[in-house]
DNA sequence: GTCTATATAACGATAGAC
DNA sequence: GTCTATCGTTATATAGAC
């Protein structure tokens, strides 16, 4: 039926080329994909990207907001629930590494363009998504420490950043359905974070 | 003496145009920095670059060559050491926060543009470096496991990547001559790597 | 929804004057 | 060693036909 279209086929459509995007862009990084990078995956024409979105800009926003949306709502849940400091700690590292399995892509363009993407009009919420992970994780660790589970003589600022560096940027040599499953290489992260590499 | 301007002299001043694109390779990315930003930074316009370099391509090849000569250097010192197997990789640790804070220009750019410069005629090297940084750290930890100072439960390819981007990663928010020094970095490191953050 | 065709700007790099 | 001037290419984005 050519001439009367759903819209949840326009959505398909649409979807398919954002999923297409956020693979390039993941892959190759925002700047070094080109508009014309992504209509050839598509199997269309550059000019005809433009039907669809405003501007390559306008995609990546769209790929990064519907994601983070997912994401923080889940350590909203973590921070809300009533498992003790340990626990919650192992939850979000075992959250993070989900999204890196699940939404692979679109944590590698956050990991790996937020920092210029969030020197662009439109994009403040970037910063203020990250000073949100921030707030998540610091309240974790204070609450760690508090309970004593937690050492209390470590730069609990420099803890944040190893435990959040060490989580994201594994999404670099991570990949969906290779030998190593998210939960597998969280169940370790999470021994070495919270027990050491000594015997 | 315009006329006999010594070797030193113009060495001096192809240092300092190359001190000038690291700091903005590595604050805006490679692909990101145009030879006109590099230029104009150095007071000078585009076209009078090409006077002391072949091409972009050539300044950042001679920028990262010159400095992982000098830190494998230090790591092949360690390996020849006769450090016992827990201090050797307190070392590497150690020379890695070195390398952060007395290189921050060079290790951004190798942190974050090896994947993209990689790819290019005349880098095969970067891919072989990687290699060997592999190696490095997988000896240190076999002897850790074999000494019986490192836990043997773990996967030893997850526990490298995990080091590995653990200590290079923070070069994205260490800042030489702020409030925490490398040694002061490298200390907590350290701790949190081999003891863990559990009370 | 895609194509043809093109506007406009920025890019890396070059040639020759000074 | 730098400047003037510009070439050739590629980038994002647009207008209108189909």
């Amino acid at each position: 039926m050519p001439e009367t279209q759903s819209p949840a086929q326009s959505l398909t459509r649409r979807e398919e080329l954002l999923r297409i995007a956020a693979e390039l862009f993941a892959s190759k990084g925002f700047r070094n994909t080109t508009v014309r990078d992504i209509a050839d995956a598509a199997g269309i024409l550059s000019g005809s990207l433009y039907h669809h979105f405003d501007s390559k800009e306008s995609m990546v926003d769209e790929i990064l907001r519907t994601f983070q949306e997912e994401l923080f709502g889940q350590y909203d849940e973590i921070l809300a629930g009533d498992a003790d400091p340990r626990a919650k700690l192992e939850q979000a590292v075992r959250v993070s590494f989900e999204a890196i399995d699940r939404h692979h892509s679109e944590v590698a363009i956050f990991q790996n363009d937020a920092a210029y993407l969030g020197t662009l009009d439109g994009f403040g919420y970037l910063a203020e998504r990250h000073a949100q992970s921030r707030e998540v994780w610091m309240r974790l660790l204070r609450e760690g420490v508090a309970a004593g589970v937690l050492r209390a003589d470590l730069d609990i600022d420099l803890v944040y950043r190893f435990i959040r560096d060490t989580v994201w940027v594994a999404v670099n040599w991570y990949r969906p359905g290779g030998s190593l499953s998210a939960a597998q290489v969280a169940d370790q992260y999470v021994t070495i974070l919270l027990d050491g590499l000594g015997a």
